[in-house]
Order: structure tokens, then sequence, then C-alpha cells
DNA sequence: TTGTAAGCGTTATCAC
DNA sequence: GTGATAACGCTTACAA
């Protein structure tokens, strides 16, 4: 027997002699509902797995205005941050029924909005942005005009987009008032992207604890704007031409730290003997470091998993749509050796 | 002025009081060929960044049959390796004008499969896979069946299918020739996924260098079946568990490496002291562990573009199709300090 | 230099 | 229980 080829659902209709129309009853589960008879359906599901019929869902979602997939649009996906973020997002979008399209802005505002440009014109149902940080006008506009965005790790305080992300205050508070507990004074503190509320919240966290245990701040130890190795090395290197060099250091990212790491080595500065430090978010090799590192653990994969199902609920839910989800997750501070107690 | 929503080229058409004809002859930079009047051309740019028109690509696609997209497929994105190797095909994907669409395998070879009918079904121009090891049958009826498949870090050296690699059998044997050249005899080879073709040569490489060196081999030695920190940690445990251990090991990934390191502090083993240690897969972080690691480099970012390129030309270039294009790319040895030599 | 109309593969509506 | 048909938004052959 010479199989047709079946590309269409009309190849199907004409090999099964039925109509289209029945087919994609049959296929969209609606048997019962058009009370389609057992046998017809079973013809159906069998020549559609025999002939190994897929749907063209660009015909579908042309027809229905609904795709049934969501565009990511983060920083850097090499970031073992955003990878953790995004594998979370992946898992539960699929769950869900929904696709990924993936774009990486590097960091770039530009690039940003062609992303969202071009995200739109693939017609995803929605997307979740991890936006570069300052300007914002063209995701309220978007979200207005009614594709659903839901923000990842950074956000906007002054608008209302919804948001999951960490309790980035809450993060740094715990973390320098333990190292305030043990003695500490002079701590560093190594930002990110200045304008991003990420690294702003966080260096909030760092000022808050200072404050609340009236210890005087030394602004000059405030420094950096990148999230990035270098910057994490540039600044070690500063802050030890200082005449009065911090006693610990507080990373606001696992990269920054690791640029620390290097510049204390060539400075032949031991971790925690001659300075403590802890960084955020937790990687597998934090523990495994030369002085296993203290760090702020973010739940990664529950912001990613509360960012589909925010975003899906605001797609198929338009009722749901006026609210405005704003969520920050809990911090913990995962304590290890690189820390060093100096009272 | 009110200004006319427009979602459609026929919206803008009708603003415009010209043809969609038109409209998209000039949207699609036809404007020479059909040699539409300058002024006619200006009036529909600037209506169209105006109105902020973005062009439907599901009715494009449709028409077309060509989507200008394609799909990755990777086990593991949080996998800082396939990260690495994800963003580089992002780049490369959408400097040529292609978005991506994501799926994370998970290792899961059912899962697999669903996903490549899923992005059939979403009408990806061609795709992007690193398998899941054993099965191909899916792989090589999907190309064959006319959709352009690029096999990325794993592969089938009895099909033919395109494949972009690394050269793991010269990985391996660099990084034993020098643990030997250093006075190591017994080097222990902790795997990947068993009948992984990455992990199949690196082991094959591994043996080379013993015969090279004429050194017998201890098949005791090579353990494991898994690239993640469980498999390392356990096959280390296991291995100092023998009556005559190890002298080095040879972690076939970073994860792996990251569970040996775990393992040996709980012993007390200090590298390269007690024990030495190379791993496939330089990471940033590798620099920076409690003995700074000696990495065999696998040239990513390169893997990842040539994959995107290799692939775009399968997809471009019918008559290109029928080569098959293999490629393995040659690793480097970087050295550092997490080895002893112990002549 | 511009326009008309068919068709890409689905599904919803209406009809029987 | 099942089917005919229009429509989703775009591009392109054919007309003018």
């Amino acid at each position: 027997m010479i199989k047709k080829e079946v590309k269409d659902i009309r190849d199907l209709a004409e090999v099964l002699e039925l109509s289209t129309t029945t087919i994609s009853r049959v296929l969209n589960g609606k048997s019962v509902k058009y009370r389609i008879s057992e046998a017809t359906k079973l013809r159906v599901f069998k020549a559609a797995s025999e002939y190994n019929y897929v749907p063209n869902k660009l015909a579908r979602g042309l027809k229905l205005d609904k795709t049934e997939t969501i565009g990511l649009i983060i920083p850097d996906i090499a970031d073992p941050f955003f990878a953790d973020i995004a594998r979370s997002i992946e898992l539960g979008a699929r769950s869900k029924g929904y696709s990924l399209f993936l774009c990486d802005s590097g960091g770039d505002l530009v690039l940003e909005m062609e992303m969202i440009n071009l995200m739109l014109s693939h017609k995803v149902d929605g997307m979740i942005i991890a936006p570069v940080g300052t300007d914002y006008d063209h995701l309220l506009q978007a979200h207005k005009s009614g594709i659903p965005i839901v923000l990842v790790d950074r956000y906007f305080p002054e608008i209302e987009l919804p948001y999951i992300t960490s309790d980035n205050f809450q993060g740094s508070y715990d973390a320098v008032n333990y190292l305030i507990s043990i003695g500490h004074k002079r701590i560093a503190c190594i930002q990110g992207i200045q304008n991003s509320q990420t690294s702003i919240d966080r260096v909030l966290g760092y000022r808050a604890a200072f404050e609340k245990n009236t210890i005087s701040l030394d602004e000059n130890l405030i420094v950096g704007d990148n999230f990035n190795i270098e910057n994490g090395y540039k600044q070690t290197k500063i802050l030890f031409s200082m005449d009065n060099p911090p006693t610990a250091i507080l990373a606001l990212s696992s990269k920054i730290s690791l640029g620390v790491i290097n510049a204390l080595s060539e400075l032949k500065l031991l971790i925690p003997d001659d300075i403590s430090m802890i960084a955020f978010d937790e990687q597998p090799y934090c523990a495994y470091l030369g002085s296993p590192m203290t760090t702020i653990d973010m739940r990664k994969s529950e912001i990613g998993q509360l960012s589909v199902e925010v975003l899906i609920k605001y797609i198929e839910n338009k009722t749901y749509y006026k609210k405005v989800v704003n969520i920050k997750l809990k911090t913990s501070l995962i304590i290890r050796e690189s820390v060093k107690n100096i009272n």
C-alpha cells in the first residue's frame, strides 16, 4: 500500500473521506461536544498518528489569535543567574502547553525594544522580560495595548507593571547585619548596574543595616557599576588602594564575586583571614571556591515558575488583567567560610 | 487628530489610500523592483512607524512557508556548558534575522521527540539539537523529510547527520598525555552518560593516551554514568575506597568536577597535593576554585556560531542540503594548579 | 507605477 | 453526527 503524503488537515480529510471540520473537532477534543461517533473519532486518531500529521500552528494561530507561545527576553542567557531562571520558565511554560521564544538582549535597551516588536510580530501570547534597566515606556505601552507582560528580577517601582523578583533589600540587609554582628564596620558594597532596581534595592538594604546598628557608613565604600566579573576585579583593586580598606565586601552578583576573588588573589589577600566576603546568588560552585562562599540565595526556580503562572493567568483570564501582581520573594543567607568573626 | 488604530496591513493601506500590495512591497524592500515612487515609499515608511505597524509573522509564514525561526533543543539550559552554547546560537541566529524557539529536554528522549514535533508544528525553518544520546531515528527521519537539523555537542557516528562538536578524543588525549608526562600512571576517568558520543570519544582519547605511552590501564578506574555533580561525588567516594586509589582524576564535565571536589574535601584530600585533577569545560569560576582547575577548553561560542551558520546554509540553499557537514573543533588545555608533578 | 484577487492551513459559524 | 464556507493577515501572479 502506497501511503498518501499527508501534510494537511485536508489531505487527512481526503484519506478518511471526512470533512476537515470533523477532523479538527476530533483533534481538538471536541468530539463529545459535537457528538462525533466513537468510530469516527478512533479512525481520525489512528490516521493522524499513522500519517504523522502535525497541525500547522501558524494557521491555527492566525485563525484563533492565540499562538500558545510566550516570549522571554533576558540580558544574558549565559549568566548562570538568568540561565537558572530561564530553565524554570521553560519548564513552567511547557507544563502549561506554551512554547518559548528566547531573546538575549545583552543588556542593550535598543535591542530590548526591537525584540519586543519581534515578539509582537510573532504574535506571542505574552512576554516575560528581565529589563535592562532604566527605560520602561515601551514595556508599559505594550502591556497597556493588551499584550501581557511580567517582569522578572528587575522592575520599576514608579509604574504599574507586574513583576516577580527577590526581596533584594532584605537580602542585603540580612547579609550586612550578619557582618556587623561579627564585628565588621567597614563593609564595601560592589554594585551592579547603578540604575537597575535590583542594585538600588540591595544598596538600600545595605544602608538600612548600617542605620539600624547606628554605625556610620563611609560612602566611598559603595562602588561599582556593573554585574560582571571585570567590575568586581576593578573595584577591589581600587578599594585596596585606599588608605583604609574594608574588612568585608558585599558583592551584588556572583560574577562580581569572581572578579573580587581574582583581584584579591593578585593582591595576596586571603579570604576570610584578610577580608570577608558575601555574594548575591547561590551557584553550585560557590561551596567549592578556595574559601567556600557565603551567599544570598534567591529562589530562582520559584521566580521562574511564578512568573509563568502569573503571565498565563493574565493571558487566559482577561478580568484578571487589571490586577497588577507584584511579588518579592524572601532570600536566605547561606553561611559558609568566607566570613571571619573579628569581634 | 484622532489616529486610526492600525493593526493590519489593510488598515495601513486604508489610511494611506494605497493598496496592501504596495505597502507590502515597500516594507519588504521591493520598491526598486516595482519602481514605486520615492514619495509613496517615504509615506509608507513614515506611516508604518507612526502607527507602529508590526507585520504578522504568522500570516507571512503561512503564505511563504518560511518563518525565520529556528528551534533549539538542549538537555539543560541551566548547565553552563549548554547556556554558553545557547547564547552564541541566539546571537548568531539573530544576526541572520532568525528568532529562536527554546526547548529544554531535560535529557529525556521522549520529551525530545515531542519537542521536535512541537517545533515542526510551529514551522521552524530548521533545528539545532543537542540530542540526549542513544536514539536517532526521529532525528534522521525529520532531516530526511526536509527539515534541516544540525546536531551540537553530541552526534551519531553511524548515520549521516550534520554536527558541530569538539574534538573530544583529542581533549582527553592531550589531558591524559600531560598527566602521564608529569608522572601519573593511575588516572581515573569519571564519565558522563555512557552511550553519549561525547563520553565515548573522551574515554577513547583517554585510552589512546595510555596506549601511546605504553602504560597499562586499570579498567576499574573508568567509572561513572552521568555528567552531573552527584555522579562526580559518588564515583570519587568509590574510587577512594579502593585499595589502590588514583593519583589523578579526569572529570568529563565541569559539573562532575564539582562533585569530585566536594567528595575530596569530605575525604580531607587536597588538590593537587593528594590528588591531581583535570576537568572538561572551562568556566569563569574554574580559575577561582580552591585549587584553580586545569581544564579542557571547548570553543563553545564557535560551536554555537558554526551550528547556526551551517543550519542557515541548509535552510537557504537547497543544493547544499545533500552535503553532510561534520565538524570537530580542536580543544585546548588550560593548565592551572590542580595538577601536581610527581616525577 | 499601482491594484485585484487567490491562496497559505486552520477553525467557527451556520446549515442539514 | 457531519459538512460547506468564510475568515484570520499576508504575499504574489496577473492586470491595468
